[in-house]
DNA sequence: ATGTCATGTGAACAGCGTTTACACCACTCG
DNA sequence: CGAGTGGTGTAAACGCTGTTCACATGACAT
């Protein structure tokens, strides 16, 4: 691998030298701009300089570089959640709100990644390091209600089922009122962040885990 | 008008007589069978044996039939909601809950249309009719909540958010766990049904509706 | 210097969404 | 009953897309 040109793509030889990234953050762009599907294999191909089958070297097919895309946006919602989490300081209900916040920040900033990952009906059981990246992001939410549900003495709920609801909720907010250009989705009496945390806050009350805060 | 066919498609004259129902029952199939970008214009017009160019007699284009399965499928969504909630019979909550699984009902046995409905980034601000289909199916929840919130007599929360909740809850879990040919999502260890009826349970709960129940 | 292999090219293919000018025919009106 | 009109379907064409193939280039190891 050599990298004979400036960063931009231009002044290149006849070899482009970064045509992977290239193509991935130009897709990226477009997703963003127009939509999950509002993007041509081709014109990532124009948009680097290249060739209609360059990008070909690099990708199975269009579909392969989506699956691409996913996983790399996988792998940094996994670190999002995983900074937001913070090993469960200062205490796990503070936390896990915290990892509520940084779902919701990750759609918003990440608008593109955010579509291709859940809102294309992306085949994601024949890519196993796609599967394996989307599985290492549920399981950062399963550990920490895992942490949660350790806090408490009775009456002690299913943490998976704990994760499955927060994780629910949190896409379901996601999905219906952030994303697709600021224009295409619904309005709301108060931000999507407002939403998820009151209702995680009500949900986890009934838990018995309303005052389990820190108070420092 | 004039039906001059039979209902098959088979047997017709120069004109089909039936054309639009039947480019929207064929978009249908092929959506549940494919996804909701797996289906071609032209090969919609080739299913009914007809000229690729005649379907732009009853759609001004491809997004406008998508457009219209989106709207029909809000408004059999709306009556399936509204079938569920019964007027709050027995009681609020337990007509709610059938209102959650109505809602997984839904995108269980019209996957074809749930998916256009919500998982494409259908432009629903320059479509009124669709807008206002859309409306009149969140409207149902709306009115649940309020009529579920009106019950209480302390601390009642706003029955807007309580449907905004309710409604996420329920479109994260269809979304996630439902859906694109039973395979392509993720495995769950109990049904999405349980996991909803769970979810509400425990968030009503909190609420202070737990015992809320007729019990006859 | 030479050979090799990853990478890019050019040309071609079928298929798609869409438009245009034209053909058909069910119906209304005289 | 006969003429004409408007809704519906056709044929042909356009530019664009995803994809493949044989071939060209040149970075790098030997």
């Amino acid at each position: 691998m050599t990298f004979d040109k400036s960063p931009d793509g231009r002044g290149r030889g006849y070899h482009h030298g970064n045509l992977r990234e290239a193509l991935i953050e130009t897709a990226l762009r477009l997703i963003a701009e127009r939509g999950p599907s509002g993007f041509a294999f081709v014109e990532l191909a124009r948009a680097a300089g290249v060739s209609p089958a360059a990008p070909y070297r690099h990708f199975a097919d269009r579909g392969a570089l989506l699956a691409e895309v996913a996983r790399r946006g996988f792998e940094r919602f996994t670190e999002a959640l995983e900074t937001a989490w913070n090993g469960g300081r200062p205490d796990p209900v503070t936390a896990l709100e915290a990892c509520g916040r940084a779902y919701l920040a990750f759609a918003r900033r990440e608008p593109a990644s955010y579509a291709v990952m859940f809102e294309t009906g992306i085949p994601l059981e024949d890519d196993p390091a796609l599967r394996a990246a989307s599985e290492r992001a549920f399981a950062v939410l399963r550990r920490a209600s895992e942490a949660l549900c350790a806090t408490m003495t009775q009456n002690r709920p299913p943490a998976l089922m704990v994760a499955l609801h927060i994780w629910s909720l949190a896409h379901g907010i996601a999905s219906l009122f952030i994303g697709h250009g600021e224009s295409g989705r619904r309005r709301l009496p108060m931000t999507p962040e407002d939403l998820l945390e009151a209702g995680v806050l009500i949900y986890l009350q009934s838990l018995g885990l309303g005052a389990a805060r820190a108070t420092p």
